[in-house]
DNA sequence: CGTTTTTGACCCGCGC
DNA sequence: GCGCGGGTCAAAAACG
């Protein structure tokens, strides 16, 4: 496992990114705000500025905060993965024994998600000794890919745009998730046999878990549907080719930038790559215990200053 | 009218 | 063998 190497970067992409970027919007929209209140209150420029100067410090204690809690989960994490390296078959317990082969397979896979490395290294081990143990279908076989959809909390529908048709044959509410999960076959089928379930995550359900089995053999009909989901992150992980590859497409950010709908590598980070730096910052949106960190530390920051 | 979605029933593997 | 639970089927409904 090379961990720690991910944990470091992100974090370290986290604080630059609040430091440097976050004053700037807060500004932007203050300047906005100001202009509003100026045309329709006639404000004096002086209130605004003492305004713009009280609520950039607060942002710059707010950055601050943001860069201790980040500190705090840089340590936390690497405790984590010292603690898992030493107790490796702790690690890899099932969470729910009663889950069958491959889903206890998935379910190890979905609750890793967190860490893509370690998902798709221990996935591509024990993908091969599971099938091996038990040669039950094809499906076993084929490639399974897992994708992650960031929706918002408003958005209840089941659908995850990729870029291919769809037709839904089945819904279930599963035990372990009080989300029903829907079943997808290609529209393509029965010449083309992927599947794909799509089920809200137990931890964030904010988060759609979309799992595709087999590949297409054919080329997608439409790629711009794959982009055209509003405001969505697609992270994409295949959990059972040996190299895992894992694609993130943040598509949050459709709404209020322009250059968003090609995910193509930015300047203001050379020598890390586009792809790298969004499964950090997926890595960090979608862990639990940081968001709950942040909010409580914000939000007890907050009420501190009132 | 053809396609897609819904949803209850059924099948099948697994654990006890 | 039985019950549980996930996955699939297929008829009916909905939709364009």
């Amino acid at each position: 496992m090379d961990c720690s190497p991910w944990i470091n970067t992100s974090l370290d992409l986290n604080l630059r990114v609040h430091e440097q970027q976050v004053p700037e919007v807060v500004e932007s929209k203050l300047f906005s705000l100001g202009m509003t209140n100026f045309s329709v209150k006639q404000e004096s420029s002086s209130d605004l500025e003492d305004e713009l100067k009280r609520v950039t410090a607060e942002n710059k204690k707010l950055a601050d905060m943001l860069t201790v809690v980040c500190e705090n989960y840089n340590t936390l994490r690497s405790h984590l993965m010292e603690y898992m390296r030493k107790n490796p078959e702790k690690e890899l317990s099932p969470i729910t024994s009663k889950k069958r082969k491959s889903e206890s397979c998935n379910n190890n896979n979905s609750n890793n998600y967190l860490l893509p490395n370690n998902n798709g290294n221990s996935e591509s081990s024990s993908t091969d000794e599971d099938s091996c143990k038990k040669p039950r279908e094809e499906t076993i076989k084929a490639k399974i890919s897992r994708a992650y959809v960031r929706t918002e909390a408003s958005d209840t529908s089941l659908i995850v745009k990729d870029g291919y048709q769809w037709r839904k044959y089945g819904q279930k509410v599963t035990r372990d998730n009080p989300c029903p999960r829907a079943y997808f076959k290609c529209s393509f089928a029965p010449s083309c046999p992927v599947k794909k379930k799509v089920q809200r995550s137990v931890e964030d359900q904010s988060v759609l878990v979309a799992t595709y089995e087999g590949e297409h053999n054919h080329s997608q009909p439409s790629r711009m549907e794959a982009t055209s989901g509003s405001g969505r992150s697609v992270t994409l992980g295949s959990a059972a080719s040996p190299d895992s590859t894992l694609v993130t497409l943040d598509l949050t950010k459709s709404k209020c930038s322009n250059d968003s709908k090609t995910p193509k590598p930015k300047a203001d980070s050379p020598k890390v790559p586009q792809v790298l730096v969004e499964q950090m910052a997926t890595s960090l949106t979608t862990d639990p215990n940081f968001r709950a960190a942040l909010v409580a530390a914000i939000s007890g920051r907050l009420l501190h200053n009132n």
